[in-house]
Formats: C-alpha cells, structure tokens, sequence
RNA sequence: GCCUCGGUAGCUCAGUCUGGUGGAGCGCGAGACUUGUAAUCUCGUGGUCGCGGGUUCAAUUCCCGUCCGGGGCUCCA
C-alpha cells in the first residue's frame, strides 16, 4: 500500500483550540499561539504520510492548489491549517511533518490568504462547528506526484539548439536555402511558427466516409471502432511490419497490456509520463496501463540470460493497444488516439559502439518503410550536446543516410531516458506533422529493470537498449496515407496502395445476364490471390462505375454481352484514370505486379455487394 | 485541461437569431425501366432535434449543467 498526505477539510463557522501539553516531538510556540479562534474558516486537518518525505516540495504544492481551490469555492475567510495524526496509520517523521505544514502556511500566504497554523506535536482541546452545506466536509489525498505544470514554470528553462544538417554541413535554421516545402513546414512547426488555418484534418472525415473507423462514443474519449475494410488495413500493415523486423532478425512476443504498480522499475519509468496513463485499480493492486511495450520488454529481457555473443538481441512487440491519457482537446481523429496500435522493437546493444552501429541499422529500416508505404517522411534528429560533442562524425553520417535536409536538435542537458533520437514526420494536409517511425538510445532503463548480459570478461554489465518504432502508430500510418490522398488530390484521384485497398478489382455487371461470367471471373482472380468483388446490384453501370470510384477501388471491370464473347476485359484504371484492353492473364500480372512482395489477406467481406451490409 | 464553435433521419446538412404539430438530398423499401463507364424515374419508410434540469400555456429553438465532436492554446516522456 501506498500512503500520501490525507486531509480532511472541514468548512466551519468556527473552531476554538487550546494547546494542553507538549509531546517529545512538539514545536515551541509563543505564548499567543497557545490558544485560537477562527471564525468562518476552512479547517485543513492534516496528517502527513511517509511516502510524502520522497517529494515534499510537490506534496506542499498539490496540497495548495487543493486547499486553495476549495477555499474559494466555499467563500470561507480564514484557512487553518491543523496537524492531525489520527488520519493516518503511516505517519511521516515528525520533522519532516513539520516542514511540510509550514511550507504549506508559507506559500497560502503568499497567495495573499488568510493562513493560521495550530501547533504541532501538543495535546490540545479543540471544538468546531461545522456549516453542513455540501461541500462542508470533504476529504482529499494528495499525491507526491507532478499533476499540472501550471503553477513552476521555472524548471526547464534551458532551451534546445536548433539547426539544419545538410551533406554534412551545419546551417543555421534561418539562413539555410529551403527547397522543399515538406521540411520548411517541419522546421517551422519545431520552432513553433506554424500559422494555423482552423480547419479540420482531412482523414477524420475519409476515415468514417470510406467505412474505416469511427468514434465509439461508448468507450473513452480517442478510442476507435474498426470496420472490416479498416480492420483489414490494420491487419496488413501489421504483417507488413511483422515482416520487416523479423526478416532482420527481431523476435516477436507478446506481453501484459497492463502492470503492477508496486513493482518499483514499473513505477518509476510508469511516471515518466506522469499523468498520461491509464490507471486502475483491483482489490490490493494498484495497475497502470501500458502506453508501450517497454514494460513488457523490459520484464522479458530482465529475466532471460544473456551473453555477449546473443547481442545484438531484438524482440518485436505490436501492442494492441497502448494507452495513453492524452488531454482530452488534444485527441484527434487517427492522429492523437488514447488507445492505439504500436509496433515497438527494442534491441539489446552490448555498449553504446554497438548501440549507434544499429541505430543506423534501423535508419534504412524506418527510411524502407516511408518507401514501402509511399509516405514523404521529413526527419528531425534530436541528440544530447555531450552525445553529439562525443560523436559528431557518426551523428553527422547518420543524418546524412537519410539523403536529404535533416533538422538537428541539440538538446543541452539530457532530459528523458535517450541521448540520441531520430524522428520521422509525414506532415499533414493542413502542414502539420504526423509523427511516425523513431528511433530511440536508451541509457537508463537496463539498470532500472536490472536487464544484464555477460561480457567476454564475465562481467556482468547493464547493455544499452534501442526503441524503434518502424512505421510509428498503425494508426498514424493510415491518417498519413488519407492525408496524402487529400494533398494529391489535383494530381491523382485519391486511392490506398493496391496492396493495402480492401478491394482490388471489382466486376461490375450490366445485366443479370451477366452475373454467372462475372461470378466465374471473380473466382478466377480469387483463386490468385486477389480481393475481387461483383456489384450485381441492379443499378445503372454509371451508378455502378461511380460507386466503385467512390470506394477507391484500383481496377474496374464492366462485364456485358461483348466480354461473353471474347476473352479481353476492358480494365478501368484508376491511378492514371483510363481503360485499357486486355485479357485476364494481363490483367493477374498487373495487379500482382503492383502488390510486389507486400502482404496479402484475403477480403473479408461478401463477395457480391447485393449481400453487403452498410456500416 | 482551458478558450471557442458544433451535435437535427443510417449518412451529409437546412431550420433555431424572432418559442407555436420538424425539412431536403443520399441511403433504405416497393414499383416501373433491362440499361456499356462517375447518381434512371415514381411512390414510400425513416426523428426521444446528444442527454439532464430550468423558464414558459407551449422549448429542437431561450437559460443552466453534462456528454460527445471540430478548431485554437497547451501537450505529444
């Protein structure tokens, strides 16, 4: 069990003490604090908890935003703050009880409050009068732990250095000759000159148009609802990504989605993100829900034995879902989700040499998928000024395998668990980023977990560890692919990559007449492994054509009289918007061609649209 | 979380300012048509006007609260 200051606020007309005598651990007093009487005055009995002593600065803090809230809400004139023991069964030091109640006068008062203080560690007598409205009485504890940022804006004041790295060169973010308007709008949301336009994302509308996703209003906010046609999506670019690490020697596993706070490594790396998660409570247990792999990982690789030989060692985890509590005017659409999915590849490094050799690994990685998924990735590299004064050429090498502009972050003190990040960004349609894939060098988190392996010496040493995130969220991966849609929208009607569009070919017949020969066509391409349906609907071709445009579907073909007679298919063509001629064999080849060696499922949805239901 | 705008049929949206029996298109159902490349015609079905409270003879409309969504701020270890 975990214990935190209690108070208990009593909302009275009066209260009257008098001090009786001393404890060992009583403070000395003037003789005119001996006795009190506050009129209408809130009444903070407070006990302080021995967890409290780890943090008192934020207790005192927590326990002021709490106090003086309720004190203006109640319209009460006085506060008194009154040591009482008897809320707790884990009673702090008594010094350090001591300090953090007069740290607590110190600062209502300087809020301009009316503070009194009752003395600590006396017997004393005491009599109050409660009001008995509502918000009267009222019992609250307070965390030792970060909730709003509001009030200490003092901390953090050291700010990031910002620059371009181009062919190995370094230019100032102002001076460098900007040629690609995808980077300009990255460099200018990082030093937060974005102008915003007020405008809605594109994807949150296709998403529900296109029968992808939708909100579910019965789960928490930022929670999505998956269609067939999206869940398909999602279970492609799953395998896509399954595909790609274990092809380079990553090991797939699969672990809790949520963990024991009393475990000490969860606690401090779960408060890391401070507020950010998904807490919940059992009978004796005190859970938080993951918001990444890590803590699975973590665990895994802390009780496997590992040598110097098995390094570098990489398990790959897809976590459905992370969770993460984003404030709720943050969540939006497939951008910012408090559920979601993400691939997460953590790979054990023997040292920090190591380590940077499968950073640039996982650079082509993560630049492979940009390629594969036909996204525009613009990449920040983030590194601490110790990393970079360290290893300059290597920073500088693996900036340059990206090819094109990167920005440089040099941060002056090392503030989270990394050294040495690297960020991919596809940006939006309104200019903003959707961050993607990242690659991340841990140096903390090994010792934390107690994650060891044996050198060649037989030491036994904590190794570094790598996050990676190929694709980044599979979510963000499908809001960048609908955004792409709408800024290419003048130059190509808007489509998914073949291998990932729901249905690949469809059939679209005049006449009822035609169904059997279209049915038998379907089967053939079935057989192929492609996603074929029939529209077998009665509408009008031209309804029928429009429909399937709606749909993005990539290859239409309309079976009538003609094609019953002949073995060539006139073949609608999306991507260049134009028919063309050719038999069935042709036809396999060219959808096969542009699947390339991506993952297949197949359609699941019925195969005659007639049957289709409408999500 | 704060500020701001919105929530009306399965979907997209009008109506609400100025209170008085709620509309259109699409979809869906029925019928007609039997169709060759981006919406065939006719008829019909369809509503707790997000939810709760208040004001009023009367509330989708005005007021308060709340939930959900968009944008901005902030945040994205």
């Amino acid at each position: 069990m975990v214990w935190k200051m209690r108070i208990l606020l009593i909302h009275s007309d009066y209260i009257k003490y008098k001090t009786k005598s001393k404890t060992k651990i009583a403070e000395e007093i003037e003789d005119e604090k001996k006795e009190g009487e506050f009129k209408n005055s809130l009444v903070v009995f407070t006990a302080v908890e021995k967890e409290d002593e780890k943090n008192p600065d934020l207790v005192v803090e927590n326990a002021t935003l709490e106090i003086a809230d309720i004190f203006f809400k109640i319209g009460a004139e006085n506060i008194v703050i009154y040591p009482y023991a008897h809320l707790s069964s884990s009673l702090s030091s008594p010094n350090a009880a001591k300090k953090i109640l007069h740290d607590m006068e110190v600062q209502l008062r300087s809020q301009n409050l009316n503070v009194s203080r009752v003395p600590f560690g006396w017997y004393k007598s005491f009599e109050v009068s409660c009001k008995g409205h509502p918000l009267s009485e009222l019992s609250r504890t307070i965390l030792p732990e970060k909730t709003e940022p509001q009030t200490n804006e003092k901390i953090d004041i050291q700010k990031s250095e910002f620059n371009i790295l181009n062919n190995g060169k370094l230019y100032n973010v102002d001076e460098f000759p900007y040629e690609n308007s995808d980077f300009k709008k990255l460099v200018d949301y990082e030093l937060d000159r974005t102008k915003s336009s007020g405008e809605e994302p594109p994807h949150v509308k296709i998403m529900r148009e296109k029968k992808l996703a939708g909100y579910e209003p019965s789960a928490d906010i930022g929670h999505l609802r998956w269609y067939p046609k999206g869940k398909l999506i999602r279970d492609l670019l799953a395998d896509y990504v399954y595909n790609l690490v274990t092809e380079r020697g990553a090991m797939p596993v699969e672990t809790p989605i949520m963990y024991d706070l009393a475990d000490e490594a969860i606690r401090v790396h779960a408060e890391k993100f401070g507020e950010r998660q998904y807490r919940m409570e059992t009978k004796n247990k005190q859970l938080m829900l993951r918001y990444a792999c890590c803590f699975g990982a973590f665990r895994i690789l802390a009780d496997t034995f590992i040598t110097w030989k098995n390094l570098p060692l990489a398990i790959y985890e897809l976590s459905t879902y992370s969770f993460r509590l984003e404030k709720s005017g943050e969540v939006v659409g497939l951008k910012r989700l408090r559920g979601f999915t993400m691939p997460d590849l953590h790979t054990v490094c023997a040292d920090l040499q190591q380590s940077m050799q499968e950073f640039s690994n996982q650079i082509s990685m993560c630049a492979q998928t940009g390629k594969d998924l036909e996204l525009n990735y613009e990449v920040i590299m983030r590194v601490t000024a110790d990393f970079l004064e360290e290893n300059q050429e290597w920073v500088f090498q693996a900036a340059g395998m990206i090819g094109k502009p990167v920005i440089l972050e040099i941060l002056p003190k090392r503030k989270h668990y990394w050294i040495c990040k690297m960020d991919f960004a596809a940006i939006d349609y309104l200019g903003r980023p959707i961050e993607n894939p990242t690659i991340q060098i841990d140096v903390e988190s090994a010792e934390r977990f107690g994650i060891t392996y044996i050198n060649e010496d037989e030491e036994d040493l904590n190794p570094i560890i790598i996050h990676c995130s190929p694709t980044g969220s599979i979510e963000r991966v499908i809001g960048s692919l609908l955004e792409k849609t709408a800024i290419k929208i003048d130059e190509k009607p808007p489509m998914f990559p073949v291998w990932l569009s729901p249905t690949q070919v469809r059939i679209l017949t005049i006449a009822e007449r035609h169904l059997d020969f279209a049915l038998r066509l379907a089967d053939d391409l079935k057989k192929q492994n492609i996603r074929v349906d029939v529209d077998d609907r009665p509408d009008t071709v031209r309804k029928k054509i429009r429909n399937a445009g709606s749909e993005w579907v990539p290859y239409v073909i309309v079976i009538g009289d003609k094609e019953l007679e002949s073995d060539q298919l006139m073949v609608n063509i999306r991507e260049f918007n134009e028919k063309s001629l050719m038999n069935k064999n042709k036809l396999i080849e060219r959808v096969n061609n542009d699947i390339d060696n991506m993952p297949f499922r197949k359609l699941p949805l019925s195969l005659k649209l007639s049957e289709r239901v409408n999500f």
